[in-house]
DNA sequence: CTGATCATGTAATTCGTTACATGATTCC
DNA sequence: GGAATCATGTAACGAATTACATGATCAG
């Protein structure tokens, strides 16, 4: 039995101290999800079913007045994890991008049509980054507070990631304005 | 009734001058392949369908030895492509990176392991890089031949972004490698 | 004649999102 | 009491991959 990615983002996010699904979920959205997501629909059958192979282990507490079910790594989850962490496979590594896509086939378009769209994708990737910009904190605190680099490190990347789209687009945007007004001069 | 993005891709590459299901295929592996894939379990059904909705044509010729079906875009499949591409929403961006994924988990190894799984990453977008740098001629033929630059600049922009995160793990390697040392020291 | 490439398609499966259903608790 | 949030789940749907099936043509 191979486990799909999504799985190891559950068992990372109940190492990292996790317990409820719904707690699960609220980390992901808060740092995974921009280059790994995961709704409820995977997050609740997919606990099940690491349970079912014994890699988790799911408690319903009576006394808890939530009626919720928390869950914990067992010994052959951590090591699935771990062996995951440390497998040398390269990585799998896919990219939707809308925009870029439109820029591909946008030689039909006249520069100013071009431009706008630029614009667009650019607004969408400063809002990206502003948008992980507003996590920082959260992830300042947990290397302080708890020595855990990795997750302030990772939003680091994703904030000079989308920087770097949006640079691209300004850049490029520059460069389709100036040869729209040489041609217009 | 909206179209898939997928959609587009096929419409896209049959402005381009992609004829059949297997050029567009073709087309689709070197060029978008790397911000949107697309495989035949999606081009021939959605060829089938963008015909029933009358944004494409498509013909058997009994002459043709190969007993493939030549498309063409009609009038209104050119015109939802310039709807698509003009179309004024924020474009669609999803990203699933591995790698990314097992770094921000990776507070439990140890700096040598955590080197090793960014030089597993580098390597991957440093093939990626490789590749698209291979089809450059391609779109440099097209650009001077056929006038079309934004196949070429969409390519550019492809070796620059694997570039961008082949860096970001070299440096991180580094800083990983220098603390490490220090440590050992 | 044989393997590579051209060429079209379908079926099964996997992965993931969205919407829905339900209800308790906490804060104001 | 009412809204926000906590909390768990399922069902329907959609998007995409993979594997399979089939066969023609072309280059050596």
């Amino acid at each position: 039995v191979t486990l799909g990615k999504t799985a190891y983002v559950i068992l990372g996010m109940l190492a990292l101290g996790a317990r409820t699904g719904y707690e699960i979920k609220g980390l992901v959205d808060v740092s995974t999800r921009f280059f790994w997501a995961a709704s409820y629909g995977q997050i609740y059958p997919e606990l099940k079913r690491l349970e079912e192979l014994g890699l988790v282990r799911g408690e319903r507490d009576d006394a808890d007045a939530r009626r919720r079910k928390c869950y914990e790594l067992t010994p052959a989850g951590r090591e699935a994890l771990h062996a995951w962490l440390t497998s040398g496979e390269p990585p799998q590594f896919e990219l939707r991008h809308e925009g870029i896509l439109k820029l591909f086939f946008s030689d039909t378009l006249d520069p100013a049509e071009q431009v706008e769209q630029l614009r667009l994708m650019r607004a969408e990737h400063e809002r990206l980054a502003d948008e992980l910009r507003r996590i920082e904190p959260r992830a300042r605190a947990m290397a302080e507070e708890q020595g855990r680099r990795c997750p302030r490190r990772v939003l680091e990347l994703g904030i000079e990631y989308q920087e770097f789209l949006a640079g691209w687009c300004s850049r490029m945007e520059r460069q389709l304005g100036a040869a729209g007004a040489a041609r217009g001069a």
